[in-house]
DNA sequence: TGGTTTAGCCC
DNA sequence: GTACGGGCTAAACCAT
């Protein structure tokens, strides 16, 4: 009982446990992951569906999933094997689909998916898929998935197995064929190179080899002791090819080598999906190549996750590379051509995401300067206010409890003290609803700022700093769907607003800190890319500003101070796609109030409205967003769950990726000629550069002329001329107070 | 030890 | 029942 299809199909689909809409039909997949798996299914051939487990457990933890999986094995071997015919391929959906069939229950299907495991049980053997009840609930990639299910049909359809490439390599071992080598590759048109290292920290961790392949199925390892003599390797005339290239030239420079990224196939793979978590080398490989998982070859020397790979011997370490040397090689051919066969694609490529490369390796190579002494102050405060607001709490309790604890607090507010809210959680916007004069809440609220600014701010920032007393943060190109970049280790980007805490970041001695940062930038890319008259003539005109408009356009001429708050909150809120619901909450006002502003705000500008109406209709009619820098956003899958995130997404999508790329463009353009004035870029915050700047002021005039005019030109050069794009300049020796000068 | 949940900071 | 787009980090908690 139930299976459907055919038993004499030539693919089998084997899913989890039969839901509630399974039980009642008798057959597996009728739901709503029954409908995603329609789309995928073959029409041509005859297909088989059904189970790992027949039962429906009740709590669908992996542990008794497991159980159930390992309990209802034979039960599944046996209707596999009692089939008509013997498939040729068997798609298992999910993790205990995977471990039944496959018999390892360690593996992990979001690891494993796509990759041929080999079975008696059919022809090819086992594909995982992710289970589709999986991706409705937005995990994980509809367009793998495809993919993957694809490359099952096209077995079942008789074709062969990917096979898994395979390359030879050497190890020069003397200097003379070290320079041999060189000498034989060093002019050739195209060097694809890949390092391993100690770490993945560029200023303490040893560079351990280097592999290089310029045709297709060799590859060259040059080992640790050669590196000081690869030189005229990165003088010659081929373009370099890497996988996220700027970590590896960040360690090459550093040992002196003049090593650049002319390509990246870390970049290429994202411009392909701008899904982030989908472009690590050995995903792109198992996925384009079919390379099966050579991890395995350096896991027995890497106990931990951190340990280094310093621990792997030098012959193994050699294999393991040259393998990834070679699978860059490969993928990078057939990704090259994707992305030069779409114009946009090729354009945010080459023009956008190869020069940022070697813009964010400077501004992570400088580093932001830290004052340690006000580091310390701040702890000491910190410290200092965490311990009264905690001993507060714990008087008001009664015992000792962690203010940390969303847990502890929950119980606390809600049972012991008998607050009555909306739910038990204890997040912000849920303490606005207890009452604010409690003590308990002044005090927790007060708890969970100091102790976030010091944990996070403060300690955590100094974990972070090196010996030059910088932080030297990591600048992601892949790690948003709009382009924007990412930043980590420390995150730049979310510096609270705090004087104290922002002091922290310096200029050295001799020189100043400059922000620059565009005006309303979204809301101007909105109205640029609307073309909506009312907003193009505010942004126009010398007199208008857009927020006290909207505040005579909601409140009338007289609006207060209260009101045009709430002004500014709407134009923010627009461009995010907010609610009446959410705007009347913030305001403790009404729901219909909230309508009635935004109504308000849309008739003020319609061709805006006009504008976010149509990107939020293209997940619905299936249409990728682009932009005029070549960013694009896709739609995976649709389901009536995720439709309104989705058309949020779309809404806010290209105000905010044109946005980020004005800036990013700002900076590459004007890097250069900021080295010239001994000038450094120390951050990037979406719509604003921060730099160190020597304290003279011709040098301080020229940046701040430099900078503003280049933010002000890059839109015009793109075609963006309906809206002037206006900078603000701020200086001062710390950045937390920073001022205004004319 | 590692993954998940909760919370809070930025534009 | 939900309600705002895009991110990163820390601490607690829980399973292994």
């Amino acid at each position: 009982m139930g299976a459907r299809g055919e038993t004499q199909a030539p693919i089998v689909f084997v899913g989890e446990s039969p839901g509630l809409q399974e039980i009642k039909l008798r057959k597996p997949f009728m739901g709503q992951s029954g409908k995603v798996l329609n789309s995928v299914l073959p029409n041509d051939i005859p297909y088989y569906i059904t189970n790992a487990v027949q039962c429906f457990p009740k709590a669908k933890d992996p542990a008794k999933m497991a159980k159930a999986a390992k309990c209802c094995n034979s039960r599944l071997e046996h209707e596999l094997r009692n089939l008509e015919t013997k498939p040729k391929i068997i798609v298992a959906m999910g993790n205990p689909a995977m471990w039944s069939l496959t018999g390892n229950y360690a593996l992990k299907i979001t690891q494993e998916r796509g990759k041929l495991f080999p079975s008696d049980l059919s022809e090819h053997g086992i594909i995982p898929v992710l289970h589709p009840a999986a991706l409705l609930r937005g995990m994980g990639s509809y367009r793998k998935f495809v993919k993957d299910i694809e490359y099952a049909n096209d077995l079942a359809r008789g074709e062969s197995p990917r096979i898994p490439p395979k390359y030879t390599y050497e190890v020069p071992e003397t200097l003379s064929d070290v320079n041999a080598a060189i000498h034989k590759i060093k002019d050739l048109p195209l060097l694809i190179g890949d390092i391993e290292t100690g770490g993945l920290n560029n200023r303490t961790d040893p560079l351990l080899c280097l592999g290089v392949t310029w045709k297709p199925k060799h590859v060259i390892i040059f080992s640790e002791e050669f590196i000081q003599d690869l030189k005229p390797l990165f003088q010659g005339s081929a373009k370099w090819v890497w996988h996220n290239g700027k970590f590896d030239i960040a360690f090459l420079r550093r040992e002196g080598l003049n090593a650049k990224v002319d390509e990246d196939t870390m970049l290429l793979s994202y411009c392909l999906d701008e899904n982030p978590g989908l472009h690590d080398l050995e995903q792109v490989s198992s996925d384009l190549l079919g390379a099966p998982d050579y991890k395995y070859m350096v896991k027995p020397y890497l106990p931990k996750k951190t340990t280094s790979y310093t621990n792997i011997p030098k012959d193994v370490l050699h294999d393991y590379a040259h393998l990834d040397c070679g699978n860059t090689e490969g993928i990078f051919q057939i990704m090259r051509n994707q992305v030069k066969r779409d114009p946009s694609l090729e354009l945010l490529y080459t023009k956008t995401l190869i020069p940022a490369s070697e813009l964010l390796y400077h501004v992570e190579h400088n580093g932001f300067l830290v004052d340690q002494e006000q580091l310390k102050k701040n702890d000491i405060r910190l410290e200092k206010q965490i311990e009264e607001e905690a001993s507060k709490l714990n008087e008001i309790a009664g015992y000792s409890i962690n203010a940390n604890s969303p847990i502890q607090m929950s119980k606390l507010l809600y049972d012991d003290l008998g607050l009555k809210g909306r739910g038990r959680s204890t997040n912000k916007k849920s303490l606005e609803k207890l009452p604010q004069n409690h003590p308990a809440i002044i005090a927790l609220k007060a708890f969970r700022k100091v102790a976030k600014a010091r944990s996070t701010y403060v300690t955590g920032l100094a974990k972070r700093l090196f010996d030059d007393g910088r932080v030297h943060p990591t600048f992601l190109l892949h790690g948003t769907k709009t382009g924007r970049l990412a930043c980590r280790g420390p995150n730049l980007q979310n510096i609270p607003r705090d004087a104290e805490l922002r002091n922290q970041f310096i200029a050295p001695k001799g020189y100043i800190l400059i922000e620059v940062d565009l005006n309303q930038a979204e809301l101007r890319c909105l109205a640029a890319l609307s073309g909506d008259e009312a907003m193009c003539e505010i942004y126009n005109s010398d007199g208008m500003s857009l927020h006290d408009e909207v505040a005579t356009a909601l409140f009338g001429p007289n609006w207060d101070s209260e009101q045009k708050m709430r002004a500014k909150a709407v134009n923010f809120g627009i461009v995010y796609g907010r609610e009446a619901y959410s705007l009347a909450e913030e305001f403790n006002t009404s729901t219909s109030e909230g309508q009635r502003m935004i109504n308000s705000w849309f008739a003020r500008f319609p061709k805006a409205h006009q504008f976010i109406q149509i990107c939020r209709q293209a997940p619905m009619k299936n249409q990728t967003l682009v932009t005029l820098f070549g960013r694009k956003k896709r739609f995976g899958l649709v389901t009536k769950h995720n439709l309104k995130d989705l058309q949020n997404e779309a809404a806010n999508f290209p105000h905010q990726s044109i946005a980020s790329d004005i800036t990013l463009h700002a900076a590459i353009r004007v890097r250069p000629k900021l080295t010239k004035m001994d000038t450094r870029i120390v951050n990037l915050v979406h719509d604003s550069i921060v730099m160190e700047v020597p304290n003279n002021p011709e040098t301080i005039n020229n940046v701040k002329h430099l900078v503003i005019k280049t933010m002000r030109q890059v839109p015009i050069d793109w075609g963006i001329t309906r809206v002037p794009f206006i900078a603000d300049a701020k200086e001062g020796t710390r950045w937390g107070s920073l001022k205004k000068v004319a």
